[in-house]
DNA sequence: TATAATTCATACTAAAATGATATACTATAA
DNA sequence: TTATAGTATATCATTTTAGTATGAATTATA
């Protein structure tokens, strides 16, 4: 019932793509620096992130990653299900895994179909540009502060 | 992600308690048995269960587990918290855990906090007794096929 | 009272997932 | 041509998961 530090990362680090939108590629290395993650790591989720399509890579020097399209296309849940892989709360309804072979007598289903619209709610209704601006909000009130 | 076997487990073990609420104290033997698993590793996860005082338990020979309250008094989201410990997707937010040093400058909180807000509505929702007549629902349903 | 059936309490383990680190290679801008 | 990136594997330590194993404490009942 945990989003690992992959989807943590991967959502920053798209985050830092949407906000350097206009302008230079995004280098994993500046992104894991800001992030205080390890680059290395951090790179192997980037790759899934290129993987799905959601970013482009600039290889060599002045090289990087981009958004492929603008942040308001992106939602949170796209991220997530990139790097963390199915974002059911449990295996038997999922696509992939093993399915359920009791779905029709099994009163449990019942619970996580419930629970996967709840989470699919709130995952597919933010999107990177709400993260931009969000961040942007608690940027100004630093500075009232 | 994922609810573990655990969690599972746990709510079939007490809709089997709900389900001979009246009557004699269920064996998780036999529990374990009409949910085709390990009775050893059930018995650890009801061991959980009493431990949270969910269940008590008649030890000895004709011993068993019965429910300390009626169904309709158990939420889901009791149960699982029970065993699988804290809900929250992130430990970030969560109160055990590491607590997140930066939460008033990391955005991604805000969704973590969302997404709690919806599961525990979904799982705070259900209860025992609504997982009772889902399943009276089914097997009546059987019947008319 | 002996015994069988239970819960209760630990200890142990194999396999998988998590969260990295390390090394080498490829492409490309300057 | 060289430094700077991304790409691709391999390896590894730690933790979690999902059990198995063993045995003690307790109690109904024969």
């Amino acid at each position: 019932m945990k989003i690992s530090t992959k989807g943590r990362y991967a959502i920053k680090f798209m985050l830092d793509l949407a906000t350097y939108y206009q302008g230079e590629p995004v280098k994993v290395k500046d992104s894991a620096k800001r992030q205080n993650v390890s680059d290395k790591y951090l790179e192997q989720i980037v790759a899934l992130l290129n993987k799905a399509g959601l970013v482009k890579s600039l290889r060599g020097s002045c090289g990087g990653y981009k958004l492929v399209s603008s942040p308001e296309k992106y939602t949170v849940g796209d991220i997530l299900k990139a790097v963390e892989g199915n974002l059911s709360a449990v295996s038997c309804i999922s696509d992939d895994g093993e399915p359920c072979h009791n779905k029709t007598t099994c009163v449990s289903v019942r619970i996580w179909e419930r629970l996967d619209d709840a989470i699919n709610e709130v995952l597919e209704g933010i999107t990177l540009a709400d993260l931009v601006d969000w961040q942007n909000e608690m940027l100004a009130d630093q500075y009232v502060i």
